[in-house]
DNA sequence: TAGATTGTTAATCGATTAACAATC
DNA sequence: TAGATTGTTAATCGATTAACAATC
């Protein structure tokens, strides 16, 4: 058995956000960037982004930096985005619906497959290219699919429950935009989308 | 003048959260609680959560724990959110719709009170409860109604320079949608929506 | 009072930064 | 070669945790 030694986490959380970056170099013509100029361009430290990338590996030549295609190709790698992942997203209130139009998920390694409401009103209904699906079939359509991934955008109320079912279908990563804190077995991997949480958190600053 | 000290940033960061679990805990009745109940509820430490509230004073009684309600009333105010502070939205696509019709801002210290985008097509139409307004009139508006909020939901092509109107303008907290760093002076915050970024983020976890 | 839980101190742990030899 | 920049080490800095006296 192999034994797999992770990068710390918080490092992890950086690389999309230098994708991220490398893509906005890449869509401005450069083909060669250094820890220096990105670290300007992102406001961080070049020693930090040396040191993040150190943890999976070496990919720059020293005197001239990294090609910003090899090492987004790279980055992608690590973070198994050389492959496309099926989404679903449960709960089509306003931002199930915004999701459900996004058309930004192709691009960076992700692909939604299907949309699920319980409220029959919706059920059956076009959104987006999406027939809506009952949320009563949500944990068969993920088994069957294979599906890892999810978006939740249901009412808080609902938002465990919800949880569970996709946990059962073999769902191993969750990203919430319900407003509460979900209980998840440890092989779950949950994140937040609190946009409110950030306007306070940035509140406290003011005046 | 007076020389005030703030809290470290990410200890700043977690008082939304813990605002979010006491809230619940509100709905569910609960009137008491204490740094071990929360804890679990957000799978963190006790002694995180009573050393990150000792940056900003003594709240709980020994043997007790906290009072729901007067925990709450001190975070908002610690947070200044004893007030309601306007924020306006740029960009109405899907994620400036969604936000436009989202109704969970009063409830926690804000309120939208304007939407703005620079498309012809859209500018005069109604949204939610709002009037389209033209992006050009976006500085003036911000500057007249002294406001300090905005989201920004346009493509990552116009946010930077959005972001400076808006500054020009004099606000100072920014959440953006835009898959894209802003370049910001020093008084501004800046924060990031990415659900992409967190999708990305947990799929290194995966297989 | 006895039990529970706070607020705080000190120890531990981990992340960031500075510095530089290696080398393209 | 001379200049630039990497990858890495060691030092610094900061955050988390454990432990417990204080006290409700």
């Amino acid at each position: 058995m192999t034994i797999h030694k992770h990068a710390p986490d918080i490092v992890v959380g950086r690389l999309p956000v230098y994708l991220r970056a490398l893509s906005a170099m890449q869509a401005a013509g450069k083909h060669v960037t250094s820890s220096q100029e990105l670290a300007d361009w992102l406001g961080i430290s070049s020693a930090q982004i040396r040191k993040d990338l150190s943890h999976f590996g070496e990919f720059g030549k020293q005197g001239t930096g990294y090609s910003v295609a090899m090492l987004q190709e790279r980055l992608r790698h690590i973070l198994h985005l050389d492959r496309e992942w099926p989404v679903v997203v449960v709960g089509m209130g306003n931002i199930g619906n915004a999701i459900a139009h996004y058309t930004g998920f192709e691009r960076r390694g992700f692909r939604v497959v299907g949309v699920f409401d319980n409220d029959p009103s919706k059920i059956g209904a076009r959104i987006g290219a999406f027939v809506v699906q009952d949320t009563a079939s949500l944990i068969s359509f993920v088994r069957e699919h294979d599906i890892r991934h999810a978006m939740l955008a249901v009412p808080a109320e609902h938002a465990q429950s919800v949880a569970d079912m996709l946990i059962e279908g073999g769902v191993v990563a969750i990203l919430n935009y319900a407003p509460i804190n979900l209980v998840v077995p440890p092989h779950v991997r949950v994140e937040y989308i609190d946009p409110v949480a950030h306007l306070q958190k940035m509140t406290y600053y003011i005046s």
